[in-house]
DNA sequence: ACTAATTCGGATAATAATGTCCGAGTTAGT
DNA sequence: ACTAACTCGGACATTATTATCCGAATTAGT
């Protein structure tokens, strides 16, 4: 790649993320796989990836990953598919989704990357940062699957585009 | 790559970034260079990424990116190096350095990554969402070089570790 | 039993981000 | 003029992330 092309792909292409893709995905399929279960249905794969607009195959890698932290069920089989217990419906927050995919190393972080930040050994941003941090920590442990679930049900929400 | 290994790898490597390498080199080393440059000095390729603990080649193109943006002036040759306007010292901020380094769309992003999320055509996590971004973009745009530089000066904050 | 609709698991491919190397050009000091 | 200390620019290498493919296993319906 020539220096100009790096230049501008450097410039250009980044953004600042929050989560990774495969988070977002996984998010929005859990939101899906939920309001299909609070209707009572199954949701396959196909239908995930067509509804959240996903790709099929890497969906489905995240799709086991939520199976194996035992929030979402899988079934085999004709007729199979994923389905989340009502149960967990309301007990499970948009942090629990995101730990089981993208790991669990949220806390810890500085916005510019120290790896001993702290109130005793802080960057230069840290205090500016710390609250909003902990807004969005706050965030994601309060947010439960249900609300997310029920503003799309009730069409206030979107999944895709 | 396993099953098993590429499960694991998405479920532990990852983590929630705000800012890429990239940004988070170009903001130490930016952070630097101020330092120095308001001690009256010129700051060295090599100097810097000592000083804020960044592999050296990577940082070196971040540097110019920085210099290309007009953000920092650079002076080739023996004694050469990089430094800072006194002037701009006040004026920029830490979006200015953001958006020359990782692109500009910081507003424009939807938590859950749909591409027309907005008031009107929300995600689920929208509305929990939006005050969030909204306090980083204004940390963002309000946080200036100077009291960054100017607590690190102090001994108050630190660039690497 | 057979078939079609599924998930599962492993391998692989493609793209993006991060990181390195090195020769060329520039400048201060001698 | 020469040299050493620098940045610049291009190519290349490595690693991480995202995405795809396909055969095997499972299950419902016929």
């Amino acid at each position: 790649m020539s220096e100009l092309v790096f230049l501008n792909y450097i410039c250009s292409i980044n953004y600042i993320m929050i989560f990774t893709k495969a988070c977002e995905y996984g998010i929005r399929a859990i939101i899906y796989v939920t309001k299909q279960s609070m209707n009572g249905k199954r949701s396959s794969l196909k239908d995930i990836s067509r509804e959240i607009d996903s790709p099929e195959a890497f969906t489905a890698k995240i799709l086991q990953m939520l199976a194996k932290n035992g929030i979402i069920n899988s079934v085999k089989g004709a007729m199979g598919g994923f389905e989340i217990e009502e149960k967990k419906i309301k007990k499970i927050k948009l942090a629990d989704i995101v730990h089981a995919i993208d790991g669990k190393s949220i806390d810890k972080m500085c916005v510019i990357g120290l790896k001993k930040c702290s109130e005793i050994h802080p960057c230069p941003v840290h205090y500016k940062y710390k609250h909003i941090k902990k807004d969005f920590l706050s965030m994601l442990e309060n947010t439960s699957l249900l609300e997310m679930s029920t503003s799309i049900n009730d069409g206030l929400t979107c999944l895709k585009l």
